[in-house]
DNA sequence: AAGTGGTCTAGACCACATT
DNA sequence: ATGTGGTCTAGACCACTTA
């Protein structure tokens, strides 16, 4: 029975889906299942390697490899720019500044970026539209003295998602999800009622140890995030 | 300059992110870059392997390996079991059952879950808490069809979740994450205000094709779902 | 002390996409 | 037609953990 790793890993993740190998059941080593499948041990160690890697299986040096008991749930989400998770949808994206002001950074956000006192910020305020329709608040503060040449940037245009991407395309992120109620202004923004149920999302990027943006991403009303794993 | 494959990764990362390589830039290929770090080309392979799978570099057949032009975010959650992420926070977990009834599934579970007419749910409304406090409210949905012995699982004592894990410990899932309201009835339970803001993850589950659970996860004011990448 | 997975090597063949 | 990544092989040595 000849296998490649991806065939090898289906039958392993059969017996286990299956119950053949129930969670707890220690697996044969790898020199054992390279026999059972004709193949080089190699082969084996990429198919357990991605099995575990899935939380399917933990494997040890010495103890071997079993099935996980409770089964590892993670999921996967992909982080889109508002301007592609919009326009893959099909509708018309339109972007709006809506308030743009250089400020010192407020106690909460040098705390929660570890800024010195007296750090200077860009404070931006912007909407994104589907279609015409109210879809994203983002209410962003960009670091100035990491990204001086945000102080120049017209965010009139384009926004500053954009802008950032260009200017430090790849960067640590900590990112939170959660609900809160919309605040009268926020209400105006999105055309919602004071007080609805939205959905939000949290960021703060670093690069190089050095924190860059913060940003707060209000969505419309009913915005879902999905995925499958 | 001899190199595991790990310390190969972080050169090449390095190169990426500090703009050596910058966006769009066409690397080496495996051979040319097995030479410079003098070491097989499988592990320069295993290296750029694991960089496109976190979606920092692209690579084609033929085409070769390009840095990646807008970087693709994405980011893992982990999913305990609502008694693990309790625990973990060092607090005391109590479970209870709030209701319980075998229906006629309605029609919009029917829909979400493909059943057929006239298939019969288990419905159970259960509660988890945290030191006492309350932490999450769980609607929950079993299709009997495909769990029978869930109409004769008492769920008094332990929560449907770790009975399903046993059960059917390894299934296809579908989760999204929303805010909503809180409805007088949710209110009640969560203590808080009708109307308060709750964070909601959904999961359908499936096993080899077929329905196996809905479930309706609010959790409590507050609460936050958090990441890094 | 011994068994297991973790990794590397050198070579080979193949699939694919571009030229 | 050619160059690139994708994978497999057979063998080797090592690191970790448990018995």
């Amino acid at each position: 029975m000849k296998a490649d790793f991806r065939a090898l890993k289906q039958e392993l993740r059969q017996r286990i889906v299956q119950g053949i190998w129930p969670p707890g059941t220690l697996l044969p080593n790898e020199v054992d299942l390279a026999a059972e499948f004709s193949c080089a041990r190699a082969t084996v160690n990429r198919a357990m390697r991605e099995l575990a890697e899935e939380g399917l299986v933990e494997r040890k040096r010495k103890a071997g490899t079993r099935v996980r008991q409770a089964p590892l749930r993670q999921a996967r989400f992909s982080i889109p720019l508002v301007r592609q998770e919009i326009e893959a949808q099909g509708a018309a994206y339109r972007y709006a500044l809506v308030r743009r002001e250089e400020q010192d950074a407020p106690d909460w956000l040098r705390a929660r970026l570890g800024l010195g006192l007296g750090a200077r910020v860009l404070h931006l305020i912007c909407m994104h539209y589907a279609d015409g329709n109210p879809y994203q608040l983002e209410d962003r503060w960009i670091n100035l003295e990491a990204l001086p040449d945000a102080a120049g940037a017209d965010f009139a245009a384009t926004g500053p998602n954009e802008w950032l991407v260009e200017a430090v395309p790849f960067s640590d992120a900590e990112i939170s999800f959660s609900a809160l109620a919309a605040d009268p202004e926020t209400a105006r923004y999105l055309s919602c009622t004071a007080g609805d149920a939205l959905f939000m999302a949290e960021r703060s990027t670093w690069w190089e140890e050095q924190a860059i943006t913060y940003v707060r991403l209000k969505f419309q009303r009913g915005y879902r995030m999905t995925t499958r794993y």
